[in-house]
DNA sequence: GCTTGATTCATACAAACGTATGAATTACGG
DNA sequence: CCGTAATTCATACGTTTGTATGAATCAAGC
C-alpha cells in the first residue's frame, strides 16, 4: 500500500471529507477529533495514525482544495492569455479567470467544495497564527499574475491602486460564496446563488466596474 | 449600584473589553474564561455571576457594539437625506453613511472597535447557529432603509439586483475591516489603512462604480 | 454601627478535550 | 501459506474546559 494512490484510502479520505465539513459549520476549535471520527465511521486512533495531531489535520484539509483552486485559477488565466493571443485582456476575463474556479467549488455542490469555502473564510478572519504562512505561500503566485494582469489591461492605475482593488474584488467573492446565508436573509430568501453562470456574471460585472473606476468618462469621479 | 450607568461597573466593562480581543483575536470556542478574566485582572466567578454564560457573554460583546454601530449609520443617513432637501441622494453619500462608521470604528484604534470587526466576520462566517437571530433581527432595518435608499438613485434597477449589489458592497467593506493583514500581505506590506478618508474614498469608489454598473453608458437619466 | 444587598473570591467537579500506547486485525509479497 | 508491514481498535492519561457553590469582602442606608 503505497505510492501515489492520492487520496483514495477510505478512511483517511472520509476522515478529511468530515473535518472539512464539521470545520467548515463550526470552527476548527468547536470541532473535536471524536466528531470527526464518528461521522467518519473511523477509529479515534485513526486520525493520529494518518495526520499525527489535530493541527496537521486542519492543514491537510486546507492544502487538499487550496492548491488545485489556484492551479485552475492560473491555467484559466493563461488559457485566455494564448486565445488572446498577445492582445491585452480584458478585466472581465481576467476576473472570470479569478472567480469562475472558486464558484464552481461551491456550485458543484456534491462534493464538499462548498464546506471549503466558508473553511477558507474562517482561516482569513482567524488569528494571525500558524495558518497565514500557509495562506500567503499558497496564494503568493496567484495574487503576483493577477497583479500584473489587472497592470497590463489598466496601465494608467497605480501599482498600489491595483492591489487595493484586486482586495476589494476578493472581497465581495469571498463574501459572496462563503456568507450565502447573508444574502439570503438581507433579501427576505428572494436572491440566492443557484446558477452559476448568473452568479457569476454579476460579480464579475461589479467588480469589473469597481476596478475600472475613474476611467470610462474623462472627468467624473 | 443600579439606574442606567451603562458600562461603567469596572468588572463587567474590563471583561467585555478582554473578551471582545480575545474572541477577535483567537475565536469564541479557542478562548478559555479563565483566559478572559486572567487579563481583565478579575476572578473567574465573575463572568459567572454579571453574564451567567459564556453564550451570554459572546451576545452580551457583541450587542454591545453592533447597535451603536448600525444606529450610526442610519442616523448618517437621515443627515444626509435632510441636507439633500428631498432631492435623490448620490450612491456615494449613500455608501459613505453605509460604511463611514464601520470604518472609523476600526480608525479610532485606541478602544477595542478594530477587534470588534474582525470579531463580526468571526460570527458572520460562523456557523449558522444561535448567532443568525441576533444578526437578522439587528441588522433588519439597516438593510431596509440603505436598500430603499438605493432603489431612489437608481430606479432603474430591479429589486433583487440592488440586493445582489448591497451584498457585493458589504463584502467590500467586510474584508477591507475584517482581513487588513491580507492586502498587507498581498501587497508586501506597501497598502495599509492609514488614513480613514483615503480608505473610505477608495471603498466607496469602487463600490459606488459596482453599483451603478451598466449604465454609465446608457446615459445619464 | 449594624444590617442588607451587591459583588468578589477560592475552590470543586464532572465532562470533554488532544494525545499516547500497545494489542488486535487486516492486506499482501514471496 | 507464512511473515511482515500497514492499519484499526480499545483504552488510558493528564489537561483544560464551563459551570456551580458558599464563604469573604465591600458599599451604603438608617
Amino acid at each position: 500500500m503505497n505510492v501515489a494512490a492520492q487520496e483514495s484510502h477510505g478512511t483517511k479520505r472520509a476522515i478529511l471529507d468530515c473535518a472539512e465539513r464539521l470545520f467548515a459549520a463550526q470552527g476548527f476549535e468547536a470541532t473535536s477529533l471524536r466528531a470527526i471520527t464518528a461521522e467518519a465511521e473511523a477509529n479515534l486512533g485513526a486520525v493520529n495514525y494518518h495526520f499525527a495531531t489535530k493541527d496537521a489535520l486542519v492543514l491537510a484539509v486546507l492544502r487538499r482544495r487550496m492548491k488545485p483552486l489556484n492551479e485552475q485559477r492560473l491555467a484559466l488565466l493563461f488559457q485566455f492569455e494564448q486565445e488572446a493571443d498577445g492582445a491585452a485582456l480584458s478585466v472581465e476575463k481576467i476576473l472570470e479567470a479569478l472567480f469562475r474556479p472558486a464558484l464552481e467549488l461551491v456550485g458543484r455542490g456534491a462534493k464538499g467544495g462548498r464546506y471549503f469555502v466558508r473553511l477558507l473564510a474562517h482561516v482569513l478572519a482567524g488569528p494571525g497564527s500558524y495558518l497565514q504562512p500557509l495562506i500567503q505561500e499558497e496564494f503568493a503566485e496567484k495574487n503576483r499574475r493577477f497583479h500584473a494582469a489587472i497592470r497590463r489591461a489598466l496601465p494608467h492605475l497605480a501599482s498600489d491602486e491595483v492591489h487595493w482593488r484586486l482586495h476589494f474584488a476578493h472581497g465581495v467573492l469571498l463574501h459572496t460564496i462563503a456568507n450565502t446565508h447573508v444574502l439570503e436573509l438581507s433579501s427576505a430568501g428572494r436572491c440566492r446563488i443557484t446558477n452559476i453562470e448568473a452568479t457569476l456574471q454579476k460579480v464579475i460585472a461589479f467588480c469589473a466596474a469597481g476596478l475600472t473606476a475613474g476611467e470610462q468618462v474623462k472627468g467624473k469621479k
